[in-house]
RNA sequence: GGCCCGAUGGCAGAGUGGUGAUGCAGCGGCCUGCAAAGCCGUUAACAGCGGUUCGAUUCCGCUUCGGGCCUCCA
């Protein structure tokens, strides 16, 4: 049984599909107006885990990770570096999706994107309108917050709670101080659509209501995404989609990861404290960045570091060690599937993970074949060994970091194990230091010599 | 001001009302020409003060410190 923390209730609870011959869940994408930073990578691979475990559990997973491809800042760059809005978003889409596959995560069943998604939303503003759960004003559709007894039930807050707390001036066209856009005119430099309210754009929220609504249904199981979106993104989705549909419930479980922080302060685009992916990948490799991510709870903040990194690269070469060439054959550790399904528990799953292949080097072939096993529902150990151990180039474009050819560090294990016999030591030590110096480790084992990146 | 979360060994990070995960680092040993890796052993923690209890790091209260949200954000 699966148990997942919903931040509705703000327990931890069994997860009860709707329909459990098809799980329906849906997370939060990226606004393409930049590149993406650990701190956003964080949900893709915690969503990426759990949505592998759902589909080793279940018969049939739609999974919708949508892209939000109209936005403000959008509109800011288009300006500022005089490009189109698709060549922007295009280009950052493919930087995304680049990222994506080096931290291992399977593509989802539909990745949407706001702009060919238009119509559902305008249709469903108008929807919200005839039933006078949003109003006109000055060129602006906004959502009435009041026509939803239970908006704040998300983020635990009420409506006394915001406006005491209120940070912004209060546009004169809103009626509550908490009434968002639903759609708003766009001038005729930014980009914009035709609709009953005349040129404009929508509002933040909306897309994703729409293209939940057109791909999962009015009603699903899952909607996940970082923990500053529970308020006000997820709130208003919850308040539009509950009243355009007329239902009780649009998610039944909501799922909300940990901010990344660095120094101990969240990483964010606006605080320009943040390390983007691509970046990373220069110095590691996809694979240590998602061990990282993984390696503390979801819901616990993560602090990032460069020596984090490094541990996460260290700790896996360890794993990678004890499962060398094998190959998936059966199922998956059930003590890892069993931490998994206990609201993701990473931590202790690598727990396991380092158990497991222990026992491996002690000799088990039975640890060793478990830990491959478990590989695919992790996303982890994907690799062959050799492969992990001998790659050092991260990004495809850095191939020219080796400095070496793989011919020319067997050339010099050749000239070592000569000089080993004829006990020529000091030659030995002097080309193993050569090669370290070149980041390369020598292991003399049984079969002759083996090398490994660091 | 309102609401919320956290404080675990040198660092990272689970968990538990009583036998002290796990990783990285350290120390001793085995192995090795030397290493590396691995194995064996080992050091080391539960912010402070009260309370409940036979017993609390774990439950409750207070204090201190750190962080987050209150319409930019994963």
């Amino acid at each position: 049984m699966i148990k997942i923390y919903n931040t509705l209730s703000k327990k931890i609870k069994d997860f009860i599909p709707i329909d459990k011959s098809h799980i329906k869940i849906y997370v939060c994408g990226p606004t393409v107006y930049d590149k993406i930073h650990i701190g956003n990578a964080r949900p893709l691979v915690v969503f990426d885990t759990f949505v592998r475990l759902l589909k080793y559990k279940y018969p049939k997973v739609t999974y919708v990770r949508n892209i939000t491809d109209v936005d403000d800042k959008i509109n800011d760059r288009l300006i500022s570096e005089k490009i189109t809005l698709k060549d922007l978003t295009d280009k950052t889409i493919n930087d995304f999706q680049k990222d994506c596959k080096s931290l291992n995560n399977l593509y989802p069943d539909y990745e949407p994107r706001a702009t060919e998604h238009i119509s559902e939303m305008i249709k469903m503003i108008e929807n919200l309108i005839s039933n006078e759960f949003a109003y006109l004003s000055k060129g602006h559709v906004l959502f009435n917050i009041k026509k939803f007894p239970e908006y704040g039930s998300l983020s635990n807050r009420t409506l006394d709670d915001m406006i005491s707390g209120s940070r912004v001036e209060v546009a004169d066209y809103k009626i509550n101080s908490g009434d968002f856009v639903l759609w708003k005119p766009s001038e005729p430099n930014i980009p914009g659509w035709e609709s009953p309210w005349g040129r404009g754009r929508p509002g933040w929220h909306i897309e994703c209501s729409a293209m939940s609504k057109k791909y999962l249904g009015v009603q699903f199981d899952i909607h996940g995404g970082g923990a500053d979106l529970i308020f006000p993104h997820h709130e208003n989705e919850i308040a539009q989609s509950r009243c355009a549909n007329n239902s009780n419930s649009l998610a039944n479980y909501w799922m909300h990861n940990g901010y990344v922080n660095i120094d101990n302060v969240k990483m964010s685009k606006s605080l320009k404290n943040f390390v983007s992916i691509s970046e990373l990948l220069n110095r590691f490799k996809g694979e240590a960045i998602r061990y990282f991510l993984l390696q503390s709870h979801y819901r616990a903040p993560l602090n990032f570091s460069n020596n984090s990194l490094l541990e996460a690269n260290t700790s896996l070469s360890s794993l990678y060690r004890s499962v060398e060439d094998l190959s998936v054959n059966g199922d998956p550790d059930k003590e890892i599937l069993t931490n998994l399904e206990d609201d993701i528990n990473t931590p202790k799953v690598f727990s396991r993970l380092h158990y497991l292949s222990e026992q491996s080097n002690k000799g088990s072939i039975e640890a060793a074949q478990l830990l491959k096993n478990s590989s695919p529902i992790l996303g982890l150990l994907e690799n062959t060994s050799d492969n992990w151990f001998k790659t050092n180039s991260f990004n495809e474009d850095d191939l020219s970091i080796n400095k070496l050819t793989q011919r020319q560090i067997l050339e010099l294990i050749e000239k070592r194990a000569y000089a080993k016999i004829k006990k020529d030591f000091e030659l030995a030590d002097k080309i193993r230091k050569s090669l370290d110096d070149e980041g390369i480790v020598l292991e003399d084992n049984a079969n002759g010599t083996d090398w490994r990146y660091k």
